[in-house]
DNA sequence: CGACGTGTAAC
DNA sequence: CCTTTTACACGTCG
């Protein structure tokens, strides 16, 4: 049967739950900021809505750059509330849940539906099923979202871009080539800043050049399995299946005040960011077998350092290792200072009632290496 | 092979 | 001036 994939992306979605609660905020450009606490304005924006946008500001820019942006001009700067965010998420996967054979939430504001089987296979129901979760979003939530629909994930992503805000595109298998051919690199999804450096280096700059370009130079300068997987994503191929996909680790990350190699002051930082971790961590019912630091030098360069052991829930004695990981990273780097840092729990293992995959293990219990 | 560390990418 | 969180691939080492 025809795979039919829905591609769903929820449109400036923190500034559009912000102008949802309060009505004065309407129509005018908003910005949602991180601020990191260094400065009454250091930090990075997060979303701008479409307004904000037309000003110039973007996503992931300084504060101050996008403070600039809007001198003399009615805009709106909010700090984001990442937990009504996520409650709101909650109930549009909920919603989108029903719709789908399969559901695969990818970030807080985006998921891949399988309709294959309620759609039998034709593109004209998948794209009925589109417009009626376009239709639910908006009556339930008052929200507007961006859709696309192809046979498989990458083109169905692809294609919700290409309409936006409110869009929804359909890009039959007929299509695909039209689509993407004359298309940059740079734009196919999965293909990033470095990946396009290099493409361009070899004389590849549009999509239908990368289809056609000799496979062993590409596979010279990425490796078998990238070389492939960028050959068949330039073709508008991926087979990978739209599933539901367990969390495997959880870290918090955060700026420190100033910059520090001091030890006390740098575990504080982890301490208070592990209660978060904790929280998700309880949520979730997992335990874990391997703790991290990360930390972000005053070059931004980032280091981890982790250790692996028995497995466990209680992230009050992993801290004491992520302290003596903190000491050790201190010696190895005297003179380097930070200016961020955080902890990230992994290896997880969740308790009972989930991963249902009982069969084998009842019988075989877990299967460990059998020297032989 | 598992553990560890880095790089790339996307949000 | 420069946020946050997660995934995954790959190299290296023992």
């Amino acid at each position: 049967m025809q795979r039919l994939i829905i591609h769903v992306d929820l449109d400036s979605f923190y500034a559009s739950l912000e102008e949802l609660r309060n009505t004065e905020i309407r129509g005018k450009p908003v910005v949602i900021c991180v601020f990191s606490g260094r400065s009454a304005e250091s930090g990075a924006v997060s979303t701008a809505n479409y307004k904000a946008r037309e000003l110039g500001i973007r996503a992931g820019m300084p504060i101050s750059l996008a403070k600039r942006l809007a001198r003399n001009k009615d805009v709106v700067f909010l700090p984001y509330d990442i937990e009504h965010y996520r409650t709101v998420s909650e109930r549009i996967m909920d919603l989108l849940e029903d719709e789908a054979d399969a559901l695969q939430q990818v970030s807080i504001d985006e998921a891949y539906l399988d309709v294959t089987k309620r759609s039998i296979g034709i593109w004209e129901n998948a794209e009925k099923i589109a417009e009626n979760i376009k239709n639910k979003i908006r009556q339930r939530e008052g929200l507007t979202c961006s859709i696309g629909v192809g046979s498989n994930k990458l083109i169905a992503k692809m294609a919700s871009k290409q309409k936006k805000p409110e869009g929804l595109t359909v890009v039959r298998n007929t299509e695909v080539k039209k689509f993407l051919e004359n298309l940059p690199v740079s734009e196919l999804h999965g293909i990033g800043d470095k990946t396009t450096k290099t493409l361009n280096q070899l004389g590849i700059r549009t999509v239908n050049e990368l289809a056609s370009f000799d496979l062993h130079i590409l596979e010279e300068k990425f490796g078998k399995n990238k070389a492939k997987l960028l050959q068949n994503k330039a073709q508008g191929i991926d087979d990978s299946p739209v599933k539901h996909e367990e969390i495997q680790q959880i870290s918090r990350i955060g700026t420190l005040k100033e910059d520090t190699d001091n030890l006390e002051i740098v575990f504080e930082k982890i301490k208070e960011l592990s209660i978060d971790v904790e929280k998700k961590l309880r949520k979730k019912k997992a335990l874990f077998r391997t703790i991290s630091i990360i930390t972000v030098d005053t070059t931004l360069k980032t280091q981890t350092k982790s250790r692996t052991t028995h497995q466990t829930d209680d992230l009050d004695s992993a801290l004491d290792i992520a302290r003596s990981l903190l000491e050790e990273f201190l010696e190895e780097n005297l003179g380097k200072k930070l200016r961020r840092v955080g902890v990230r729990v992994s290896n997880l293992i969740f308790k009972e009632d989930q991963q249902p995959l009982r069969d084998l293990e009842k019988y075989f219990g877990k299967t460990t290496k059998n020297s032989s």
